[in-house]
DNA sequence: CCAGATTTCCATAAAAACTAGA
DNA sequence: TCTAGTTTTTATGGAAATCTGG
């Protein structure tokens, strides 16, 4: 018995459909313009000087965090030749979504102990606290700062981006300067920001277009030394390809079927991707992404979510709304289940708010008339069933 | 002492049923 | 009969208080 499995090995190097894979070279498919944007928008940085403050806008797998990266890196590598030191953070606020979290871990990435001394706890400080150590530590270390904040609308803040895009003006800085980089996925997002920060974040302001059907399967075609030679047949780049681009040419979606393709053709064991596994790959990245975003929520949070998908499942129609009364109840008798303590109902109403905000639920608010006050319809966008194996999954 | 999570407390929204006035 | 105003109800969500880990 060969508890290994197959001799019909699949993966060459895994590593480069990771979507966070920085393919080297100097070149990023189809984004050649956006690029020598971004590195205008840089290029003060290289001499030490100011950069421009960029805000940049697109939807999801267009490559906007891609090319934020590589353009920072090369601008660190580039600048060493000019004797200017940068130093890049690049902060997820999808993760740090609070003010003190987002400075806190741009501290931790730029630091240096042995060098600063300074140390940047994991918590216990004030806000102000963590940005005093932060100036000082890009004052020590860096002529220029880069910060990337991913996702920025997803914070729940905007005075980061006020304090990070007015350091140098109002002196926190005296040795070095700061770029920020902003990347969101709502071009709407800077009509919701205060005028202030605004004119000093949006300097300069870019828009990712999709990439075309042409562009992702160049890019993954380029990819495609993740496989052993010959085990991609001929069809599969371009079927991943026209998925793709039917879901407005999400690059990091093909990137992410094309491996599950492969897993897929790993798991039974053939010795070749098909077309098949494209579409059961299609199916089960619909799925992940949602996975991954439960898995990361609070345990609670989970709960509520299972109780919800159970009582979804319930009901005779497909989307039927339930109640926040009956998810409550539901969910704490999971709670006594699991012999744990269940949260107070005020809690609650705040976590599915959350779950809304992340567009796992809708909700919607109904009233019922006299005698009868209101109530909140919550209603799963997803089938319950994946949502159920979600919340097991990551326990 | 600090931020973040949770709890406690409570004013409030909305719309149908009901009432009074025309 | 129609209209304008009042009553009734309950989950909601804002605000403040309290708890927790560091």
């Amino acid at each position: 018995m060969d508890y290994f499995g197959s001799e019909h090995e699949i993966f060459q190097n895994k590593e480069l459909l990771q979507v966070s894979h920085l393919p080297d070279g100097d070149r990023i498919i189809g984004r050649e313009d956006e690029l020598t944007n971004l590195a205008n928008a840089i290029k003060p940085a290289m001499r030490g000087n100011t950069p421009n403050n960029v805000l940049v806008y697109g939807k999801t797998g267009t490559g906007k965090s891609l090319c934020s990266k590589f353009i920072t890196n090369q601008a660190v590598e580039r600048a060493k030749g000019n004797d200017v030191s940068i130093g890049v953070a690049y902060v997820d606020c999808l993760q740090e979504s609070t003010e003190t979290q987002a400075v806190q871990s741009t501290g931790h990435q730029l630091n240096a102990k042995p060098e600063t001394g300074i140390s940047i706890p994991h918590s216990g400080l004030s806000t102000a606290e963590y940005y005093r150590r932060l100036w000082r530590i890009v004052d020590a270390r860096y002529d220029v700062a880069l910060i990337i904040l991913d996702e920025v609308d997803k914070i729940e803040d905007d005075d980061i981006l006020m304090q990070l895009s007015r350091a140098v003006e109002s002196g926190k800085l005296t040795e070095s300067t700061v770029g920020v980089i902003g990347i969101s996925n709502k071009v709407r997002y800077k009509d919701s920001l205060d005028e202030r920060i605004k004119s000093s974040l949006c300097e300069r302001e870019y828009v990712f277009s999709p990439y075309d059907a042409g562009q992702i399967r160049e890019i993954l075609r380029s990819r495609s030394d993740a496989f052993h030679e010959g085990v991609l047949e001929d069809s599969v780049v371009p079927r991943v390809a026209a998925l793709a681009a039917r879901e407005h040419g999400d690059a990091r979606k093909a990137i992410d079927i094309l491996r599950f393709a492969g897993e897929i053709a790993e798991e039974n064991d053939l010795d070749a991707v098909t077309e098949d596994c494209v579409d059961q790959a299609h199916e089960r990245e619909e799925t992940s992404r949602l996975a991954e975003l439960i898995s990361k929520s609070p345990s609670h949070a989970k709960l509520v979510l299972e109780a919800m998908a159970l009582l979804t499942q319930q009901e005779e129609g497909d989307d039927t709304p339930v109640t926040t009364n009956e998810v409550y109840d539901l969910y704490r008798r999971l709670c006594d289940r699991d012999r744990s303590e269940h949260l107070k109902l005020r809690r609650v109403r705040d976590i599915l708010s959350e779950l809304e905000f992340l567009s796992i639920i809708d909700q919607e608010r109904k009233w019922a008339g006299k005698g009868k006050g209101n109530y909140m319809e919550n209603r799963l966008i997803d089938d319950p069933e994946v949502i159920i194996a979600a919340c097991n999954e990551s326990e």
